[in-house]
DNA sequence: TTCGTGCTTGACGCTTACGTAAACGTAAAG
DNA sequence: CTTTACGTTTACGTAAGCGTCAAGCACGAA
């Protein structure tokens, strides 16, 4: 084996599709709109633990419903530089804006499965009502 | 006032557009999709509570990220109607199915705001540490 | 009758998030 | 040397989800 050395692996293009099922011109249009930015070894691309890890929150974002352009805020907060005051400050607003979202959006999941439950209740009346007319008919 | 009889209330489309903070394009659109189907009096278009409804599960959907065929299929569970045993069965499978999605969506819910409580500690940090370095310089 | 208000139906435009070729480079294997 | 695998850029296509006119009807008030 050649890598054998856990520190500073590497990945290809293909590889990370593969590992988290996208495409790669998926991937190449993440890049495009500045998600992520490989290294090149030539004109290949090669991807770091840290592009990795994008990868997982920008997918992360997607099942959450949130836009490219979200999720590029989202995920650049992640790994900003503590940089100036305002800066901060800003950084900390964006956090309790995202959190105000994402906790909306679990009232709405939880409202949702809750609904879920009763049409599956009464889904399941339904059915066993149409079988044991079939039986005793 | 004219509609004192809270049984069978019905709304335009323009108070249901501002009720839920949506365009009039938005309401006509999701029609035309088939999410609703308002009666008409003459050309105009007239709200139920089963519309009212829709409407709100229908945005619920879209804040979850569900697409709008996503949607309807969910929506249409709903208010279903009795049917056979496979259809039955069926609606049965898509609840599994949904839910698992859900829950997923959940899932991803708390890791964010993990990370995201993360992200303010450090971020509550440096801005301490930067005020502090300036009280005292 | 004319005005304003609210509603209607097209129909074209736009953005997002990719899909889908087309055409080419590079490097190892047969 | 040719094939195969894997990668690249460029660029047009498309489905979803509306925005944005344009043009017109219907109806009560002035």
């Amino acid at each position: 084996m050649h890598n054998s050395q856990v520190s500073a692996e590497t990945w290809s293009i293909a590889e990370l599709a593969t590992e988290y099922d996208v495409t790669l011109r998926t991937i190449r249009f993440y890049e495009d709109r500045g998600l992520l930015t490989p290294e090149r070894r030539g004109t290949a691309r090669v991807y770091h633990p840290r592009d990795k890890v994008r990868l997982g929150l920008i997918l992360r974002g997607k099942r959450l419903g949130f836009s490219l352009d979200e999720i590029a805020k989202i995920v650049d907060m992640y790994d900003a530089e503590p940089g100036e005051e305002g800066q901060l400050v800003y950084l900390l607003d964006q956090i309790t804006h995202r959190r105000a979202e994402l906790e909306q959006r679990r009232r709405d999941i939880e409202e949702t499965l809750a609904d879920l439950a009763e049409v599956e209740t009464r889904c399941r009346a339904d059915l066993s009502a149409l079988r044991s007319s079939l039986r005793k008919p």
